[in-house]
DNA sequence: TTGTAGGCGTTATCAA
DNA sequence: TTGATAACGCCTACAA
């Protein structure tokens, strides 16, 4: 089946390739009554416009890359679904990479970012290393970071939509000394380094601020193949602290799980509070507390903001760096307000 | 900062474009030390050769379109995995379109895959009418189906690997009739329309051949707005069903809690087994029964055999159909061996 | 309002 | 082994 082209629609029209191209693309200086002949040849022939063809000609893509890492992929669909609506508004396609340990690293990822000439990147966080964002850089292709903030080094064509991950625990805790509590515990994410981090500087700055210190960091070798695993052992040892943080859901659960089989109560023993919210922490029982985090919203954001950097020629530099609130939900594991 | 192009590799290296091609595809007619020279300029001029023009030059763009479902995003997450894993075997780029209500309908989805030209296509089950399939069999587009089996009409430029849910639940349900049990109900999932009627099916010819009528299907209108308290409303008025089949993960969790909220003992009063399995249903207390699937295989299977069509000339044609195998996982919300 | 022709960055076919 | 040169399908001055 030969693809049929501008060409042959013109010579369905009778008309040069040219007006074609100008009916396309909306171009108004065509005659009404041409406009309809070369309308109908497209419909009669199916003609549909060749995505490369144009793309090498305006040496624009209209093409987004998202990248994002291969693990974090099903905790980050709702983010991706904001990314993905508005995207479809402006009509941009989307190339999507998947970084993973072996198969892909950065690095080949880079590679293709820059082979396929995108127009722009969304990157998450905790997928790349400042060597490699100096890489993206030297490119100059627009960016924006989505998920947490960004610290390294950045010129102005990147962007940061991100939740202060530092200042949710640090708020967290203070409400946990103001309610007489200091033994607090923050459970490790192998997943998310830079989080992490992050939330590991919120709860060591409320602690300084009081003069103590923060020593309460669960981390586990990977020998644990699982935090449920980990915790059982841990509480064979030790008695839980009295508030304990995790990141992800299934983190939260399985502290929850492991506690209450070694005979703890909940919240009365112990509380327990899972950064991210999810569906599923709702369904445990009780059920577990968490924040709400606006994710579609975060990607729509992070989309439209890249849009934005797209269409304005570097010229009006407006803010590339956008919070994104969150909200505490309490439910069952906490006792009083966060 | 211009983009370098082959020609400024020429220049540098002080050859001719044709030449510059040549080591950049490895044709290994090129002497040994111009090839040399050739990679330097390379090197220092950090030129990437633009995919687009060579997408133009060859027809062909290696990148494959994968279009799924927004909704389904995070529960499709392992099988996607497994799709990029391949494809990154292969050095396919992978375009991805998302299919959502009222945003992008399916008939945009299939716009933007032809002007992009992609070479191959991975669908996602219950994102697509019969309709929708002429529309893609007529490009010629070599595409295969993922997840369930696909029952449309198809030439034979189409694949598909899938799990026969079916004969899944079929058996199922035989099972529980050999254990005495007959009083059966399936749970609605309005977000995986094909994969519930292959299930309806399966039950319906196990009671057929028992000259039985099932008639156990809990469907419920959208007014609730979850399954959760769908269920709740149902218990009562209704006595829970001797067994209890769920497709996902929360319907099943939603079934559990309100049967127990509403003092009912599992699987003593009523068993739940969910279809799909999600590593939260190892987490809840008691642990629900599922089945395993080979998400990630899945995926591989599927994206190998899209690349085997692709150079494949049309001619060998080999199998196209591949049915994927399950196996029950017992946990704790059945009685005994299904 | 329409058509002509050059250019976008590669690959491939011929010659040399 | 290398170099011209014509595609690939479209866009866009510039002319007409």
């Amino acid at each position: 089946m030969k693809r049929i082209t501008i060409y042959d629609v013109a010579k369905e029209a009778d008309v040069s390739l040219a007006t074609v191209s100008r009916v396309i693309n909306d171009s108004n200086v065509v005659r009404e009554d041409t406009r309809n002949r070369v309308q109908e040849a497209i419909e009669k022939l199916g003609y549909k416009p060749n995505a490369i063809a144009q793309g090498l000609a305006l040496s624009k893509t209209t093409t987004i890359s998202i990248v994002m890492s291969e693990k974090l992929l099903s905790y980050n669909a709702k983010i991706l679904n904001g990314l993905m609506d508005v995207a479809k508004i402006y009509n941009y396609n989307i190339m999507f990479n998947t970084t993973s340990k072996g198969i892909s690293k950065m690095q080949d990822v880079i590679e293709s970012i820059i082979k396929s000439r995108v127009d722009g990147v969304i990157l998450f966080n905790d997928n790349f290393t400042e060597d490699e964002m100096d890489v993206l850089n030297e490119y100059q292709i627009p960016m924006v970071v989505v998920g947490s903030k960004f610290e390294g080094k950045r010129d102005e064509n990147v962007g940061n939509v991100y939740v202060d991950f530092e200042k949710l625990v640090y708020e967290l805790v203070k409400d946990a000394f103001a309610r007489g509590i200091d033994d607090i515990a923050l459970m490790e994410d192998k997943l998310n380094i830079s989080m992490m981090k992050q939330m590991k500087n919120g709860i060591e700055k409320a602690f300084a601020e009081e003069g103590k210190e923060f020593k309460n960091y669960l981390s586990y070798d990977d020998a644990y193949k699982t935090s449920y695993g980990y915790y059982q052992d841990y509480l064979k040892e030790n008695k839980p602290h009295r508030l304990n943080i995790a990141f992800r859901d299934s983190q939260a659960i399985a502290m929850m799980n492991a506690a209450l089989e070694a005979g703890y109560k909940i919240p009365e023993d112990l509380e327990i509070v899972s950064v991210l919210d999810s569906k599923y922490l709702n369904m445990m029982r009780p059920r577990i507390s968490a924040y709400n985090i606006p994710d579609y919203d975060m990607g729509a954001i992070a989309m439209r903001l890249l849009q934005k950097m797209l269409i304005s020629d570097s010229d009006n530099k407006e803010r590339r760096d956008m919070e994104i609130r969150y909200t505490p939900i309490e439910r069952d594991t906490t006792e009083s307000a966060q």
